[in-house]
DNA sequence: TGAAATAGAGACCGATCGGTCTCAGTTAAG
DNA sequence: CTTAACTGAGACCGATCGGTCTCTATTTCA
């Protein structure tokens, strides 16, 4: 309970806080009472830093999906082939939903509160979701240059598939106890990769 | 406007506009407003007929999962083939999200407002769920016993990656423009399944 | 020592929402 | 005609929410 002119709490650990919160329970149904207990700052602190709840989505949505997006990226370049890197990325999908947890994904969790009405919005987390696709689809065409998956295989359709058959995993699997859906995803879609 | 002793409007085209609104707008952003002016009803007669918004929203959301799963089991049912079948399935689905226009699907739009504290709710989208499932595991079923896909192919596992691709695009479909997921998301399946 | 900056606690406001209630008008049945 | 059932219109209520504001306390710096 430090006091001073400098800022007494840290902006980025608000941050990273608020970011989970909005992940577990989306925009809408996390009240600024639940922010202000997560983050540990009272009401005047966050509204003079962040501006508004709504500002500090959009900050707390960017930080969730550039880290997702540059996870990806490192999965795929530090593996032993690109194949393999699109493969281990599908088995941290499996295990987590789309990024942690059984919280889901941050951005198909919240893409209904916005995409009726808030174009802003809707717009930014279409660039994050094509982002992941766009990184799917890297390794998957230096999968085909190196002959991992037939010539004829299609990079970009392949990613999609994957990329929205995880997000459907992630949308649904909030519902569900068990990660069996999860579990017969991953395995359709490895068998997809052996024979393309 | 007559007006009388037995019901003076209909009950089940009310139900179906409010069925409209909810699947195009989600639970939480559908005002009570709205669904009055949707159905042509007053306030009274609605908690009068339905007892409540979330009433209301159970009963729309089961004709709408109910409807979804009878036309699924009658496309594949009669078509030429049973593989035809789930092939004319995804091309509905490409066309439509989920079921309709560019509303997705009524049940991966609604699964985040309900599935953190409201385990009844979140039973019966997963109850719905499986039946679309089911319905598509049936249909692969049928395809590999007539010899339609190779015998070690997994029914299960290809219609759950089917099920959560569709239910993927759904989500995210309502925030882009064109249908270019949806249709590379076809694409891909329609591969997945000449070659399985 | 005193001004400035920052913070927590919490009162307060306006708006919205779901839900209840009253009232007037209309139609069918007895 | 009377009564009962049903309707639309809309006032009204309690709760919740996001956001603003005030007050006080603390720490740094001149």
């Amino acid at each position: 309970m430090t006091r001073g002119p400098e800022k007494q709490f840290d902006p980025d650990a608000a941050l990273e806080a608020a970011m989970e919160v909005f992940w577990a329970k989306g925009y809408e149904a996390t009240s600024l009472a639940e922010l202000l207990a997560a983050m540990g700052i009272a009401r005047k602190s966050l509204y003079d830093t962040f501006g508004s709840k709504r500002e500090l989505f959009e900050r707390a949505l960017d930080r969730y999906a550039e880290r997702e997006r540059a996870r990806l990226e490192g999965i795929i370049a530090g593996a032993t082939s690109p194949l393999e890197g699109v493969k281990a990325v599908i088995a941290t999908w499996r295990q987590a939903g789309c990024g942690g947890e059984r919280k889901g994904c941050m951005l198909g969790t919240n893409l209904a509160h916005f995409e009726a009405g808030d174009e802003t919005m809707a717009a930014r987390m279409r660039r994050h979701l094509d982002a992941v696709e766009r990184a799917l689809k890297h390794g998957l065409e230096r999968a085909r240059a190196a002959g991992e998956i037939s010539e004829d295989a299609d990079p970009g359709d392949l990613a999609r598939l994957i990329a929205s058959s995880f997000q459907g995993v992630a949308v649904t699997g909030r519902a569900r106890k068990d990660g069996a859906v999860a579990r017969s995803v991953e395995r359709a879609l490895l068998r997809v990769l052996e024979t393309a």
